[in-house]
DNA sequence: GCAAATTCTCGAAATATTTCGAAACAAGCG
DNA sequence: CGCTTGTTTCGAAATATTTCGAGAATTTGC
């Protein structure tokens, strides 16, 4: 992209002569005016992308203002959502960013396309999305305009070149399974997230693995999804789960606002955890933490993500290349007050 | 400040001959640049002031790019402020504004002043702050550069010419304990957070308040104060009542982290609640709802506030004339599982 | 199918902003 | 006090953006 200008700077009359129209159209493509017609636009574009042009107010806002970087989530009210939100403004307040926090209206009312092209134009520094999806068409509009991207736990598979930051859910999955299998179980379930999630997937897989792994079935009933990753999922697969005529003795849930639903839910049916069945969450959010009896879990580093993803946006601003475009940060299981021996048994 | 332009549109050349400079200077005044001497800066903001100019990015930055309010919040780990912040970000959405939350650093890292300063320089269409002490004289910046300023349950009294968001805190004060009290108890107790907090001192007087009506002594002892509203003041407050020799049979907490903290220190104890001690809360968060057992609470409608607030910032943008600079919403006190007859005794 | 109305494109002219260098002023030094 | 050096302030010229109107393209009405 670096151009050598050839003696002579590149000015709006420099662009507009090779691609043939007035400087004032150039001046409309560059600051994205829609008086311009598609056909017209290439060509300035493309003219635009052989010389390397930037504008006055570009090259001054990326110099003195401070930058704004846009966070879009999709729900606030999960503890999860709340922790990353919570690392990404940490650092922000300690790098001079300023966090711009958006929800994806399920509406969808500015069209996305609009909300892509606003975002650009708006001069923001960069992008963080949280959980949301995202279309590859997107995500690409914001590559063309140089406005980094980070996505965080994505939940469509993170395609190659989008740079995201997500934790080792399959490893995770993995070690939850082992610590309830270590603990004596062997007829434990999984109550899952959005079905087709990337991370939900992965947690799924880790989990079958650790069976496979201690030569257990991995038994289609014992694994309830369809749901989001939130309480009433885990009331819901607590329900259906208790129907069975051979009850689950332990319970890993794709996240802990899901345990924490299975947990009301079994205080209601008069189920004690762990006493009757342990149950294991995933995220190690603080509502976790507190519940009681106190969650045991599949840590995720929360904060640590969002600090992660902001780092990298501004690293990607400065133009950095990056040495990875996919983070993963460790899981780790966090044993707390909702995992024991099923009842009678002693742990292997 | 409205001046009949005599025939001829103001433009920046119109001034620069009203202040004796060239076009260019009267530009840099408008656009803030430094490279203006403060002499010559005054001459042109007096032309400026007589003509009524007005940028074309500012025509254009008012009629087209949506405006954004910036939200001050101290922490954002309690329910309390996530609940507001849910509700001023779904209003948002609905009205078409963005939000840039930002995090008071407790350091003070970006000094104050120079904060106040940024927010206006930045072309805020607003500001609200979440339960954070802000200054008289930075309150007073802001309007002075009539950008709309609105706090939320702010910590300081409300001064007359601030606008203000809150509940009624001495009703719902008042209200909590007189369940209590028409539920049997006679020893009831306040376990308040930050001491000096306006929205503190209303509650505990409505405490108190109940009590006398009732020709109930206060207690001092039963009143535990000196925390902040977090889940540690509920851990403490809840371990020195129970060093008293006569133990309350209910306990009124000042807010619901301060709650969920008694909650999760009883079961340490082994008291059973609400069987042993009864407990009401206060803000109606969805983490007391979810708690076990849920939570009673005066419920303040956390997103109703957010969403009052947004709506007075805009009104006041929009240059509307408020009716009112406080607006107090309803508490109602929401009765779950965590309050019941005091052992042995029957509702009066 | 054609004229009228509307919308879309685009650039000339008007306006605004930035760059850059030249005065004006200030400070350090022999 | 002259001279150099550095800084501030300002405007001419260069560059960029906006306005607005005229033609082209499209839709509408009949």
């Amino acid at each position: 992209m670096v151009t050598a200008a050839s003696g002579t700077k590149a000015t709006l009359a420099t662009i507009a002569r090779e691609a043939g129209v007035s400087a004032p159209t150039v001046s409309k493509v560059v600051n994205g005016r829609d008086d311009v017609a598609p056909k017209t636009r290439a060509r300035v574009l493309a003219a635009l992308e052989q010389v390397g042009y930037q504008s006055p107010v570009q090259r001054r806002s990326v110099a003195d203002l401070t930058p704004v970087v846009e966070v879009v989530v999709d729900v606030l009210d999960s503890g999860y959502t709340i922790e990353v939100l919570a690392g990404i403004l940490a650092f922000a307040a300690s790098a001079d960013v300023e966090i711009l926090v958006s929800v994806t209206d399920p509406s969808g009312r500015p069209s996305p396309e609009r909300r892509a092209q606003r975002i650009a134009d708006a001069g923001r520094a960069g992008m963080i999305v949280v959980t949301s999806a995202f279309s590859e068409a997107q995500l690409h509009a914001f590559r063309r305009r140089h406005i980094p991207v980070v996505v965080i736990d994505p939940l469509n598979p993170p395609s190659a070149d989008v740079v995201s930051v997500g934790t080792t859910n399959w490893a995770g999955g993995k070690a939850a399974t082992e610590h309830l299998l270590d603990l004596g179980h062997r007829r434990i379930a999984y109550i899952g997230g959005i079905e087709a999630a990337e991370c939900n997937q992965a947690r799924l897989h880790g989990y079958m693995a650790a069976l496979m792994a201690r030569g257990l079935p991995v038994e289609p009933r014992y694994i309830v999804s369809g749901g989001k990753f939130r309480r009433e999922s885990g009331v819901a697969g607590f329900q259906q789960l208790l129907e069975l005529e051979q009850r689950p003795t332990a319970i890993f849930a794709g996240s802990d606002s899901i345990a924490l639903g299975v947990l009301s839910e079994a205080v209601r049916q008069g189920v004690s955890i762990p006493r009757d069945i342990s149950l294991i969450g995933f995220d190690g959010t603080r509502q976790g933490e507190e519940s009681v009896p106190p969650l045991s879990s599949v840590a995720q580093p929360l904060e640590e993500m969002g600090r992660a993803a902001l780092r990298s946006v501004l690293r990607q601003a400065r133009g950095e290349v990056l040495d990875s475009h996919r983070v993963e940060l460790a899981t780790q299981v966090v044993v707390r007050g909702s995992t024991a021996p099923p009842a009678g048994e002693q742990p292997a």
